[in-house]
DNA sequence: AGCATATCTGAACAGATGTTCAGATAGAAG
DNA sequence: CTTCTATCTGAACATCTGTTCAGATATGCT
C-alpha cells in the first residue's frame, strides 16, 4: 500500500518544479522548505535531491530557464519595420507572454536577492539582455525623431517598470480582457515616450 | 566587562527597528533571523522581545509605521489648484519620499505576502489610501479634460508601478540627481496620461 | 546609602531546517 | 523468471528557528 517507487524520473521531475514554482511565487523562497514542495509532490524530502543538488540549485534552475525562455520568445519575434511598431510589438510581448506565466515572473525579480553571487550575475545578464531590447527600440525612435525621452536608459527602466505592475493586479476572467488591457498600456506608453 | 544592562530603552528601542529594516530589506523577513538583528544590535536575541511581542509583530510595527508616515506626509502638503499641478506634486512626493526611505519602501512591498491575513489586510487598507490620491488626481484631470486615460484605476497602478521602479535603480550620487530624474519621470508621466 | 525597576544575559525548549544515505521497491531488460 | 538499475523511503545528522524565563546588573529615585 506504501508509497509508489520504481521508475518515475519523466514524471517526478517536472512535478518539483512545478510545486517550487508554486510555493516560492506564493510563499517565497526562504519560507518554503524541501519537505514542503516534496509534500506537494507526493513524495518524500529526500526524493528531491534526485532532481536537483539542493535548494539553491532548485530556484536558480527555475529563474535561468525563465530568463531563456523570454528571451528566446521574444528573438524570434519577426523585426518590425519602424521604431514605433517595435515598441508596440515590445509592448504586446511583455504583458502576453508575463500574463501566462505570473508565478515564474513573480519570483525571477522576488527572489534576485536569495541568489548566490555567482547565480545573481548570470540572472543580470539575462535580464539585462533584455532590457537592452528595448533600449535599443527606445534609441532607434529618438534617433529618427518619432520618440523624445531625456534619457533612454531611465526610460527602458520606467516602461518596465509600468508593464510589470500589470502582474499585481491582472486576474484572467476579470473586468478587462488581455487585448483591452494591452491597449490601455499601449495608449500610456505611447505616449510617454512621444516626440 | 560584560555587556553592558540597565536602562537603554530609548536607545535600544529605535536600534532594533533599524537593524530589523536593514536585514529585512537585504535577505528578506524570511531569510533573517531574530539572533541575527539582535547581532546586529549587540544583544541577545531575548532582549528584542522587550520592544516586540515577537517576530510578526516587528514587520507589521516596521510597515503600517512607514505607510502611516508616507500618508501624513502627502496629506500634509496643500493642495494643488488643478490636477496637473497636483499630478506634478504627486510625482515629485513619490520620487523623494521613497527616494529617503528605499529599505521601508522595499518592505512595504515586497514583504506582504509575510503577514498575517488580518495584517495584510490592514497595510492594503492604507496602500488603497494612498493609491485613491493618486486615482482621485486622474479622475479631476480626466474630467477636466486635461487628461485623457482609458481606465483610471489601471493608469493610477501604472503611473504608480514606474514612479517605483525608480528605486530599483536610483542611488545617491549617480550619474543623475534627483532633480534630473524628477524632471524625467514628470515628462513621461505627464505625457502618458495626456489628451 | 540602599531600594526599586527597567533592561539584558544565558540557557533552555520543542520543533523545523537542508542534506545524506543505506536499504527497500518497482519497472525494464534479458 | 531473474537481474539490474533508477527511484523512493525512512531515519538520522548537525544546526538553526522563535520564544520563554529565572537570575544578573546597572541605572534612577529617595
Amino acid at each position: 500500500m506504501a508509497r509508489t517507487q520504481g521508475s518515475h524520473s519523466g514524471i517526478t521531475g517536472p512535478r518539483v518544479r512545478e510545486a517550487a514554482v508554486s510555493l516560492f511565487a506564493q510563499h517565497g523562497y526562504a519560507a518554503v522548505s524541501m519537505r514542503q514542495i516534496a509534500g506537494e509532490v507526493g513524495v518524500q524530502a529526500g526524493a528531491l535531491y534526485n532532481y536537483t543538488p539542493d535548494k539553491q540549485s532548485l530556484l536558480f534552475g527555475l529563474m535561468r530557464d525563465h530568463m531563456q525562455d523570454v528571451l528566446a520568445a521574444y528573438e524570434q519575434l519577426e523585426p518590425a519595420k519602424d521604431a514605433q511598431e517595435a515598441l508596440r510589438q515590445f509592448v504586446g510581448f511583455h504583458i502576453r507572454y508575463h500574463l501566462q506565466r505570473p508565478d515564474e515572473v513573480f519570483i525571477a525579480y522576488m527572489e534576485l536577492r536569495n541568489l548566490t553571487p555567482e547565480n545573481f550575475a548570470e540572472i543580470e545578464t539575462l535580464r539585462r539582455r533584455y532590457e537592452d531590447a528595448l533600449e535599443a527600440i527606445l534609441c532607434r525612435g529618438q534617433d529618427s525623431g518619432q520618440f523624445s525621452v531625456a534619457d533612454t536608459k531611465i526610460a527602458t527602466l520606467a516602461v518596465i517598470a509600468m508593464l510589470n505592475g500589470v502582474m499585481t493586479w491582472y486576474r484572467a476572467g476579470g473586468r478587462l480582457s488581455l487585448d483591452e488591457v494591452e491597449l490601455v498600456y499601449w495608449d500610456m506608453i505611447r505616449k510617454s515616450v512621444a516626440a
